[in-house]
DNA sequence: ATACTATATGCATGTATGCGCATAATGGAG
DNA sequence: CTCCATTATGCGCATACATGCATATAGTAT
């Protein structure tokens, strides 16, 4: 069962927290920048993301050494319903994770990430 | 955190097949009847819906021996996005489940159960 | 009281999976 | 090629949890 699937992958904090910074800031983010924003380590970021992207939910691209993540857009009708709960419910309750991202992001340089992680 | 906790019961197949009779249903509905309408052992029913009941979602009333489950109606705004979501999009899903439920919904009299699960 | 039914639960077991540590793989710069 | 930075992963460990079996609990009827 996919549907099944994904509740599951949403049943982690660190997913859940991962999906929700992608479909709020309704961009491609590195695992760096999603790194410091969650204060995850690296490796569990990445981790993670394989998880996701083996689900099929995930478009990744790689730009130098850096590798961006973003969510498909309009994979399935309930996926689709999904992430707009998501982003509905969770902006508030993982603010913090949101103003972190914001911090990141401005450290961007013509529109790409130039620097490392600095968490851990 | 509490969706965090919502979407790992949904994680499970015999919890979020229990969720979408009560969401389909729109009723409340006793343990055997469940147990019929999911074909999963009656001790697994019953276990499941202590972990939802324990999530604070569920409302329970005993007539007799008989125990009737429903879902608290406008528990969160949450939580009734995400029922809408699940009425939505697994009604074919588990379209069986439903088959079969509805056969033993026709087995009540004046509106409740009279009879115990024949599974297993 | 006993007998029967519906529901709940104690306990052991197996499996799945998230984490931590280290390190490998990949790509860019000099 | 060498060095460094970003990302990915192999491995061991711990823990959470769903299951199966048996049995306990609660309620009804005789």
């Amino acid at each position: 069962m996919y549907s099944l699937r994904l509740f599951k992958a949403l049943g982690d904090e660190t997913r859940l927290r991962i999906i929700n910074l992608l479909v709020q800031s309704k961009q491609s983010l590195c695992v760096c920048e999603m790194t410091d924003a969650l204060l995850v380590p690296q490796y569990q970021i990445s981790r993670h993301l394989m998880v996701l992207k083996n689900l099929g939910i995930m478009n990744t691209e790689r730009r130098g050494t850096w590798v961006y993540y973003a969510l498909k857009r309009n994979a399935t009708p309930f996926i689709e319903d999904l992430m707009n709960l998501i982003e509905k419910h969770f902006k508030d309750v993982y603010a913090d994770d949101l103003h972190r991202l914001n911090e990141r992001l401005a450290k961007r340089e013509g529109g790409v990430c130039v620097v490392g992680y600095t968490v851990k």
